[in-house]
DNA sequence: CCTACCGATCGGTAGG
DNA sequence: CCTACCGATCGGTAGG
């Protein structure tokens, strides 16, 4: 929320309004007129920093899934071992919806209502995730680090499961830091309810 | 899809209708002129079986937690093992997002478009699911089948998260039956990465 | 960034 | 279930 009144507007300031509104109530949810209340101005004044609001949309989730993407690169760039880079795949997921939970929300939720070509481009870019996890896993069993037996496609998408619906139960409020809740979550993962005593 | 002009529909039809198109494109990206298009009739023609599309919303969300909530009174009448409970509840899940993915599907997106008093009545059921599996890891450490340290409640919230994507990742054309996802899941869910084998 | 406005579409109703 | 329609709201534009 922005005080009132306070004069002029950015064009990041639009696009993290729209941020805001398309994770809370939707893109299909959210006016333009929405947007310009958050701002304090109207909808029509919109026009004057960005094209319209699916512009606004691709921005939106293209910023989500260039703080996405950065985690693999990141990760990747550490190097360790497959334990070590699963890890830190984690951690940065985690930091991501913690320091971004509205574009985290809205690439998650509203990426089917892209415009054709741009839902091309993102689906993508998530498949390029969702791969980092399977080359991880992949790598952990030929270490020995996992399990012989673990389908890594299969197994990338339940980690991802975990992962993806933070941005269900995440609330700004929470106490726990993100390194807490990325050790918990690598609890998890690493030992299920069969957990062993690597706390 | 329904084999246009072919005559009335019944109440359920249209129920039916809308969950499909609130599942695909969200309850304000669908109009009741896109539910009747995909009825063969008129927008219009529709509030001659519902009162409006609040109530839609409302039914095909109830019908999906109705089902979800079905999966715990079975699961519970069962009895068995804490592990074998669990089994029976991940199973239940899985069948009723195989079975009715459209109602799955807006029950775990659309519920916070509800009227407000509906809203909190979903919420409070969608708690009690949850309550559900808080309980039954409980069980599981204090019969020892499961690792001493565990936060159940943080654990019901990690468990939850595999089962809740599979509205995300299944396609109806898949070749696995609801038990062998249900089989996978439970293995990931039981040991994570560091599978034992009893497959 | 506002004033003033556009055509299209929205949820919904009256009457048959 | 259709015809014919309602007021409200939608995304967006022209001009300043």
């Amino acid at each position: 929320m922005i005080t009132p009144g306070t004069g002029a507007r950015t064009r990041d300031d639009v696009v993290a309004a729209a941020g805001r509104l398309f994770a809370q109530r939707g893109f299909h949810g959210t006016s333009m007129r929405d947007i310009g209340d958050e701002l304090g101005m109207l909808g029509s004044s919109l026009y004057s920093h960005v094209d319209g609001k699916n512009q606004l949309l691709v921005e939106v989730i293209s910023k989500g899934a260039a703080l996405f993407g950065q985690v693999v690169v990141d990760a990747t760039a550490a190097g360790g071992s497959a334990e070590e880079q699963l890890r830190n795949l984690v951690t940065g997921h985690v930091r991501v919806v913690v320091g971004h939970l509205d574009e985290a929300r809205t690439f998650l939720n509203e990426a089917r209502f892209l415009p054709p070509d741009d839902r091309k481009r993102i689906i993508a870019m998530r498949d390029d995730y969702q791969s980092a996890y399977r080359a991880v896993i992949a790598a952990g069993v030929a270490e020995d680090s996992f399990a012989p037996d673990l389908d890594p496609a299969v197994t990338a998408i339940f980690i991802l499961s975990v992962l993806n619906a933070m941005i269900r139960w995440y609330r700004p409020c929470g106490r726990r830091s993100a390194v807490e809740i990325a050790d918990q979550m690598c609890a998890f993962i690493a030992n299920g309810l069969h957990r062993s005593d690597q706390r």
